[in-house]
RNA sequence: CGGAACGUAGCGCAGCCCGGUAGCGCACUACCUUGGGGUGGUAGGGGUCGCGGGUUCAAAUCCCGCCGUUCCGACCA
């Protein structure tokens, strides 16, 4: 493609809105444009890189057996009704205002409603379909550019078997598959398991990547690979011994002391004696929280630990169910629930708040002072603790879920009626299995690993070019046709290459826009190095740069050049 | 949906507090110049100041309402 004649609108300043490299760095590169909150164009130059990495998804998908399928995005109202998700997706779900159609955010009632009608015996499984199409969901707040839109492009597929062992294999099928993915679209991922997962369902796998940008956070060990979303990660902390030394509770006078840190000055005490107390509102009642230290409540642990939904005490709560504000109040004489976190179990010689204002308790022994107290983990994961499997440290960062893969079982095929018979001819509903890719965000993550201050830095099989070929000083005929001759050349010999033919541009604005767009190999033909029958080669990630002759520009050196460039 | 900010030329912004008929940089058009890391110059084109209402002799500017976009939070099959 000829650059004087492409539509590759490069943005020279940093637009307003955008926030993460990957959405800057998309714009700038003229991938994509917004026309809603949520909603994007994608530019020729993005699609291109789009198509590639379904292409890839496409090879894996059909290399495990995958049928690809073309469904319909408008899908009638009362199929999705018969699963319960009309409700379930809430305002989620877009519907269609003139007919009782809605846009549908993921497949499963569209393949279970073609499954039902034609797998009928356990003959006709296993089943692997597939569809790589666009995906509409209401998102309250879209954000961070196509990482998270209105309406975005996911390869799904469902499995469909007659056994449980039929789906364990289907799942590891995709499991093999999405690995592969991954790897050949050049990311660095991490896989987080099934014990973690909140989908619930009997196993499920999220890819991650490691990113400011993602939503998720997780911990993660570089050495067994050990990941789990910080929700319920847990981590190797060990319990203090109880002290020798006993006390009686004694009221300390701590006028002003509000936080742990300000307690631990104030007394001259560590951190690990403290007893940090937060109060969560349940519909069975207040529950008072105890934490060592600082350490921070997991209310999603706190759920699972006192069994209802919890949510914060307001301050005039906390004043009524305690007596004091927030910062003074303890476990001594607090009526209701308590439930401690671990790292608390039977100490004694504790410092917490006294239920009374500017007032703390010295010389706690939750063993003989506290009836009726609960344990359970209940801390948030930190950075370095060490890991559970393998003691190794655990590194805690945001990622971004880029493929899902899970055992949906019988949901779906249950309340839909997609039921086949046995070898014994019992009619049982089929197995299935859901599996997603979300190829705006394949993209967008790679961006997010391999980009640098100047732009995008492509690996070969990605890249919307392979060769960006900049001719400097076109309005030179000898040099313009020299170029030309270069391109023609490079892409009869089957390359994809981007010349920059452009004559009103300077050398120096070519260089910018061919390192914004990031074709791994640049080539250059300038006067002098053409005067000697060179152009000069670029290594887009590198920055290295090495002259050559050009007559030996053949198939063999360019491949050597893209193997190169992606090292 | 809670909190915050913003909306002025294609993009990035100033002007608003203190009302008086809209400006800068980039981009764009023409010509000259330059030609290996965003050349320099001359001359131009382009804006119902998000929308609606109000106050006023007069509104980009003050007031009210709405819409849109972004950020933080909630949410995230």
């Amino acid at each position: 493609m000829r650059l004087s004649r492409a539509y590759i609108p490069t943005l020279k300043e940093v637009p307003n809105d955008a926030v993460v490299a990957s959405h800057i760095l998309m714009l700038r590169a003229a991938m994509i444009r917004p026309v809603g909150a949520g909603i994007y164009s994608v530019l020729p130059l993005g699609y291109r890189v789009m198509k590639k990495v379904t292409e890839i998804i496409r090879e894996e998908m059909d290399a495990i057996g995958g049928q690809e399928f073309h469904l319909p995005a408008l899908n009638p109202k009362e199929i999705w009704e018969e699963t319960g998700r009309v409700e379930a997706f809430g305002d989620i779900l877009f519907q269609i205002k003139n007919r009782d159609y809605v846009l549908a955010p993921t497949h499963e009632e569209i393949m279970t409603y073609h499954a039902r009608r034609t797998v009928q015996s356990y003959k006709d499984m296993p089943q692997i379909w597939y569809q790589i199409q666009t995906k509409f969901r209401n998102e309250p707040r879209p954000k961070s550019g196509v990482l998270r839109g209105r309406q975005f492009l996911m390869k799904d597929s469902y499995s469909f078997d007659s056994s449980p062992e039929g789906l364990d294999a289907s799942y590891e099928l995709h499991d093999k598959a999405y690995r592969r993915i991954f790897e050949r679209c050049g990311l660095k991922f991490f896989i987080v398991g099934a014990s973690s997962g909140a989908m619930g369902g009997s196993g499920s796998e999220e890819f991650m990547v490691a990113s400011e940008a993602g939503e998720d956070t997780v911990a993660h060990c570089e050495k067994c690979g050990y990941a789990a979303n910080v929700e319920v990660a847990a981590s190797n902390v060990t319990t203090l011994p109880r002290y020798e030394e006993e006390k009686a509770c004694y009221d300390i006078s701590t006028p002003g002391v509000k936080s742990i840190d300000e307690l631990c000055e104030f007394l001259k005490i560590n951190e690990t004696e403290c007893a940090k107390s937060r109060v969560y509102i349940t519909e069975k009642g207040p529950v008072l929280v105890l934490m060592q230290g600082n350490d921070e409540v997991n209310e999603t642990k706190l759920e699972k630990a006192v069994g209802v939904a919890v949510r914060p005490g307001h301050p005039d709560e906390l004043k009524e169910i305690t007596g004091a504000d927030a910062g003074s109040i303890g476990p001594v004489g607090f009526k209701g629930r308590i439930i401690a976190d671990n790292l608390l179990l039977d100490r004694n010689m504790l410092f917490s708040g006294a239920n009374k204002n500017d007032y703390h308790t010295g010389g706690i022994d939750l063993k003989r002072d506290v009836n009726d107290i609960e344990y359970a983990d209940l801390r948030i994961v930190e950075s370095g603790e060490s890991c559970t499997k393998c003691g190794a440290p655990l590194g805690v960062f945001k990622a971004i879920e880029l493929g899902h893969i899970f055992k949906l079982g019988t949901k779906y095929s249950e309340s839909m009626k997609a039921l086949f018979l046995d070898e014994h001819g019992a009619e049982k509903p089929i197995i299935m299995g859901s599996y997603g890719i979300g190829v705006e965000r394949v993209m967008a993550c790679y961006i997010e690993q391999n980009h640098d201050e100047n732009g995008i830095i492509w690996n070969k099989l990605l890249a919307p070019y392979q060769i960006h070929l900049i001719g400097l000083n076109m309005k030179k005929p000898h040099l313009a046709e020299a170029a030309l001759k270069l391109y023609d050349q490079m892409k009869r010999l089957g390359f994809d290459v981007l010349f920059d033919d452009r004559e009103d541009a300077q050398a120096g604005f070519k260089f910018k826009d061919a390192d914004l767009l990031g074709m791994p190999v640049q080539i250059i033909v300038g006067e002098k190095k053409l005067a000697v029958g060179q152009v000069e080669v670029k290594i887009r990630k590198t920055g290295e740069r090495m002259d050559a002759e050009l007559v030996n520009l053949d198939k063999e050196f360019l491949n050597k050049l893209l193997e190169k460039a992606d090292e």
